[in-house]
DNA sequence: TCACGGAATATTTTT
DNA sequence: TATTCCGTGA
């Protein structure tokens, strides 16, 4: 026992590094383990993961809790891989999904539904946007926020803990006017969601937090389960899930945070990246072990990156550094205007080509995605292939999202969004006569007799919908069954409302296709909300293929945890990165500097900046022709300045 | 009551 | 670029 235990060190010992290593065998007790861009935070997890299922503990009592499902699987799959099959039962998963689970178990606590249904975000703002539309009289006089604003502000205040009036004196000062009307409408949303048995994504941390809290047996028992806890990017966690984790440690205290205080950019969701600075405080025999060797960049590249976090004013302080010294000097471009700073873009690139590098390796990166609209033109002109990413999602398309709405009605016949949005659908329907019949089908309970009782005009589509909901109804079929009646139902409607409906049509195909994997309906939608297939079609089609070498377009939060070997950070313009909106308020600021790092910190060999000059700003009338602050007085040594490209 | 068209608007978005 | 919102006419 004793040497096959030592057998089994010196072979950790052999693939991680002394840091690495302290990481992944410190097993016992609270470990904060702060991970550099690049430096191996997710190889630390995975073998931390390993190690312990190898030392005897229960997959089962071992929770590994991330921001994002491919996260977790991904983990759980270099686990298994390291080890055995027995890593792919840890409990892995995301925040969300790890209360949706423990929720519907414990539901009665909570006064809820156990077969509640969870909103999407645009569930949530679809049903702001009828109650806006009910409340419409009162608030003609003065631009109301829009519907995606309100979900906006209603999710802030919930995820940073602060009044409505908080989060509009801080964030929304325009529409302090309408401060009243707001909070109405706030109240009206969480009756409504409450009345229908609906948690929207906040609900499901805000309801798990007060069930821990107010019942401690249910703590206890929950908390001796997962005798060891582990969570990643825990810099972006908000406070509710910091005091989720805390609750959770109640009977003991292995609780192992990987994170880096230095790319947290989450902080306007409500992410709090004192939770990472504070995890010492909260857990005071915590150890901490800084992760500083890069295996990403090449040392030109850190050293500018270094430069640029030194500015921060609150971190942990770590200097990380490479094994790759050489590398050339990353570059600081000032472009005449939008177009010229394009046409660099696209120059470059065709350099890059020429010199056999794949348009794989190559990302122009960006603060806000419309910061790429006259990039992409260009790109289409020169016929550069690229992929965007960080737009929109699969499920959270309007076709798909019409089909499921169909599969939601016949899960919950209560489901006023879902029943509002198939309506309409249909034409000569609009919002009389949807309220109409869904009161009909209230009145009913059932959406066929519904349909047959609603006192509206009968109309041809109407008809259609009704035969689809008897033969719904009536005949049973598994989730894939109905998925394709509903889609026979829909192509017409698809074909009518969308130029591109091919595209979208295989979009369709697809669904059916993640349909058959489950064998009833509630799982299905569930999954659909909490954790969605995250490309489109288009996009899996793409990324499978060989040789389908295409430029990479993205946000900067998009391209968190990625890298490219030729990275181009464009609109490094101060006033769009820095953004205006946040010049006034230093933590705001503070968080777009940590974004340039994140962005900067993508490259492994090349680096480029450029910023157009001269560039009017309407909200503020300013002339913007500075390069970003946290750029500008970078000596040429470390960031090299190349001026006026036209 | 609905459909349609034009104008306005937009930071970032793991669930 | 794409979506939302509102006014207008049928």
């Amino acid at each position: 026992m004793e040497k096959s235990n030592r057998e089994f060190q010196k072979r950790y010992a052999r693939a991680l590094n002394p840091d690495q290593l302290a990481a992944v065998t410190h097993t016992e007790g609270p470990l904060l383990v702060i991970a550099g861009a690049g430096s191996g935070k997710t190889r630390t997890l995975t073998y931390r993961a390993a190690y312990l299922v190898e030392k005897g503990v229960s997959p089962s009592a071992i929770l590994l809790l991330t921001f994002t499902r491919k996260a977790s699987q991904e983990m759980l799959r270099r686990a298994t891989q390291l080890l055995d099959e027995r890593c792919g039962k840890i409990a892995g998963g995301t925040f969300h999904s790890f209360a949706n689970a423990t929720l519907r178990q414990y539901a009665s606590h909570m006064g809820l539904d156990p077969a509640f249904g969870i909103l999407d975000r645009s569930d949530s703002e679809n049903l702001i946007g009828m109650l806006r539309k009910e409340m419409q009289p009162a608030n003609r006089r003065r631009s109301f926020p829009r519907r995606k604003t309100l979900a906006d502000i209603f999710s802030r205040a919930v995820n940073k803990g602060l009044s409505l009036e908080e989060i509009i004196d801080n964030d929304y000062p325009h529409f302090e006017s309408h401060l009243e009307t707001i909070g109405c409408l706030y109240q009206l949303f969480e009756i409504r969601k409450q009345e229908h048995h609906f948690l929207d994504y906040d609900d499901l941390l805000v309801y798990l937090c007060r069930l821990l809290a107010e019942y401690p047996d249910v703590q206890d028992r929950i908390s001796a389960r997962y005798r060891y806890i582990m969570v990643d990017e825990y810099q972006d966690t908000n406070t509710i899930q910091a005091e989720i984790l805390y609750l959770l440690t109640r009977t003991n205290q292995n609780i192992m945070v990987v994170g880096d205080d230095a790319q947290s950019i989450y902080a306007f969701r409500g992410a709090n990246f004192r939770n990472i600075i504070d995890f010492p405080k909260r857990f005071p025999a915590t150890r901490t072990v800084s992760l500083e060797e890069n295996y990403r960049s090449n040392q030109p590249v850190l050293t500018l990156t270094n430069t640029i976090i030194e500015r921060a004013r609150e971190k942990f302080t770590k200097n990380l550094f490479s094994q790759k010294k050489d590398g050339s000097t990353p570059v600081m471009v000032n472009a005449e205007d939008e177009y010229s700073q394009s046409r660099f873009i696209v120059d470059r690139i065709k350099d890059l080509q020429k010199q056999n590098l794949p348009l794989n390796e190559i990302a122009v990166l960006f603060r806000a995605s419309f910061h790429s609209f006259d990039l992409e033109i260009e790109l289409n002109r020169e016929g550069i292939a690229f992929v965007k990413m960080g737009g929109f999602k699969f499920v959270e398309s309007a076709h798909i999202k019409d089909v499921l709405a169909h599969l939601r009605v016949m899960a919950n016949v209560h489901d006023r969004i879902s029943w509002y949005r198939i309506l309409l659908l249909i034409e000569k329907v609009g919002p009389k006569t949807a309220q109409k019949i869904y009161e009909a089908t209230l009145a009913e309970k059932s959406g066929y007799t519904g349909l047959l009782s609603a006192k509206v005009a009968r109309s041809k589509g109407l008809e259609r919908l009704k035969k689809l909901i008897a033969t719904l109804d009536t005949q049973p079929k598994t989730v894939c069954e109905m998925g394709e009646t509903i889609i026979d139902y829909y192509m017409p409607i698809l074909k009518n409302r969308y130029d591109d409906h091919p595209r979208r049509a295989k979009d369709l195909e697809h669904l059916v296709e993640i349909m058959e994997r489950y064998r009833s309906l509630d799982p299905f939608l569930t999954d659909m909300a909490l954790e969605p297939p995250t490309t489109s079609f288009e996009n899996t089609l793409y990324a499978n293929t060989p040789g389908s070498d295409r430029l990479t377009l993205s946000t900067i939060h998009s391209a968190k945890g990625l890298e490219w070997n030729t990275v181009f950070v464009i609109w490094t313009l101060d006033g769009r990165f820095p953004s205006v909106h946040s010049l006034h308020k230093e933590a705001e600021l503070e968080e777009e500097l940590r974004l340039m790092y994140v962005a900067a910190t993508r490259a492994r060999e090349n680096l480029f900046f450029t910023y157009p000059s001269n560039v009017y700003d309407r909200s503020t009338g300013l002339i913007l022709n500075r390069p970003s602050r946290f750029l500008d007085d970078i000596p040429d040594d470390i960031l090299e300045k190349e001026y006026e490209y036209r």
